[in-house]
DNA sequence: ATTATTCATAGATAAAATCTATAGACTGTA
DNA sequence: TACAGTCTATAGATTTTATCTATGAATAAT
């Protein structure tokens, strides 16, 4: 059973003539009668009584043709659709994104993508970036907006923010009077840093491994909402990301202070598993990712322009 | 595209493997990886992202899975359908059948076929045998139930009845007293015979030009029943099939005569296009017939018994 | 009868699907 | 970090399938 048999039988059973049949599909005589015949032997039915000028469909030919119909109709709207790139209603895909991200960078972008793909149901998986990764390298999340730098053969990133991770204590803090303090000052106090795991504490545990301090952990999160929190409570002070702190520095609430010698900043970008295809629906919100902050050539240099 | 293709790609799909899908499928792993590519390259998409332990359908290739299956789906159900030789409701056929036919021989055996055959809808074509005939050559009508003999290269014909043809008189008719008549009585009568297109007709004037006499026809018909109803009125008198004028001899509406030496009757028999295929659902009402009446053993040297 | 058309068949050719063998890439483990 | 095991892709050979040309038999129309 072949399509084109299916196709070569329904234009019999149209014009009632095999002869006919095959001027209309551009093929010989000889081809219908034997794709017919090939059909009518799978099936074991007959499909058509011959003889006389025009051919007539039997009980079962009519039967096949409900179906034929069908399966033809299928077909060729499934060519459309993916020719057209259409989704289909409840299609949709996976992406990761660290807290920062969803919560500062991307609404307003997946507001507007809503707009561009009302019928692409998007599922953002929420973690730290070494876990999002993971589902990188497993296939299960197409694309994660993680923070940098992230070494891995089979990971490409592109930078789209640079975000600075200023010395925050809470407003009744000492050092919230202050314009600035020495690292040796910051090693004395109570610090809440990320956990180990994390990106972010990776680039503050090198600079102080670099400066020849270590620092007086008490506390070590996933969460820098939380930790924005107890810093502002006074449990201890920390290095947490202006994305995370800039509404808390507003409000007063928090405090920044200038670390002398230290400027310390983590970005965020756009990591993906090396080689991977994207259909236009993610190609579309991944490009307006970097629309919106930056790395789109960077991007079009590694993955390329074309369609 | 191709239906292998399709299920090869649904393979991959479900098990996330080329090499699964192609030890599912009982083909080797190449045949399964050119299949999808086959597939790809005629859509124009990306079905899998593949690299990594297991690979993970596109969007696209999402889309194409809920296509997929309702293709599957409709294949398997016409080749079940089809194998058992099941019925999809609306589904018909058409068949002809002289007026006695449909009155007397059928009614019953039609009854009986709706409860074997509830799905199958089923159009009578009435009319005079010729052109019950020319359906068949045409193809339009599956059998006929029509007058015997009917030669034609192309039909074949099998008896299932032979009905007399007697002739009927009005009540009121001077012959309506008499035990019976010459034919040279008859012929000075006003007579009411078929239309000359008619086999019974046929029959009548081969024997009155055999006799070497010739009727004074007053009237010409196709319908039985009118010419019923003009011979009870007095209109004339004919030689009507004992099939219709059974009732109105019952009801003494009619009287039968004796013809000396003539002994008038035609047959009714079951016709089909030479070499024509039965469904089974056609097949078995043509041996329904056969086996209220007669014929089953001729039918059957005919056109085989199997299936 | 004759002519033209119909569909089926046979044999040749072209296209495809599939196989074996192997390369290249990735994963997980020692 | 190297290595064994597993994965998919590719190349080339082989088999199968589809299609074509040519032709025959049956039918319909003139």
């Amino acid at each position: 059973m072949n399509f084109y048999h299916l196709r070569y039988f329904l234009s019999v059973a149209q014009t009632g003539s095999f002869s006919q049949a095959a001027r209309e599909m551009h093929v010989t005589q000889p081809t219908v009668s034997s794709g017919v015949a090939e059909l009518e032997k799978t099936m074991g039915v007959r499909l058509f009584n011959r003889g006389g000028k025009r051919v007539a469909l039997t009980m079962e030919g009519r039967t096949l043709v409900n179906y034929a119909m069908q399966i033809q109709d299928l077909v060729e709207e499934v060519e459309d659709n993916l020719q057209r790139r259409d989704v289909l209603p409840g299609e949709g895909f996976q992406f990761g994104a660290i807290d920062a991200a969803v919560t500062y960078l991307l609404p307003d972008i997946l507001k507007d993508y809503r707009r561009a793909y009302p019928n692409v149901s998007l599922s953002a998986q929420v973690a730290p970036s070494r876990y999002l990764v993971d589902d990188l390298l497993m296939n299960r999340s197409e694309f994660a907006v993680i923070s940098l730098p992230y070494d891995h053969p089979r990971v490409e990133t592109v930078s789209i923010y640079r975000d600075s991770m200023p010395l925050v204590v809470g407003a009744s803090h000492p050092f919230a009077v202050r314009e600035s303090a020495t690292l040796q000052e910051v090693v004395q106090e109570p610090l809440i840093l990320f956990h180990t795991d994390s990106i972010s504490r990776k680039i503050v545990d090198e600079r102080f491994a670099e400066a020849g301090v270590s620092p007086g952990v008490v506390m070590e999160m996933r969460s820098p909402e939380a930790m924005r929190k107890l810093v502002e409570v006074g449990v201890g002070i920390s290095f947490l990301p202006m994305l995370t702190v800039q509404e808390s520095l507003d409000a007063e609430a928090l405090k920044m202070v200038d670390v002398e010698g230290v400027a310390f900043s983590r970005e965020i970008g756009v990591a993906w598993r090396r080689g991977r295809y994207f259909s236009a629906a993610i190609r579309y919100l991944i490009e307006a990712i970097f629309e919106a902050y930056q790395g789109l050539e960077v991007w079009h240099k590694k993955v390329g322009v074309a369609k």
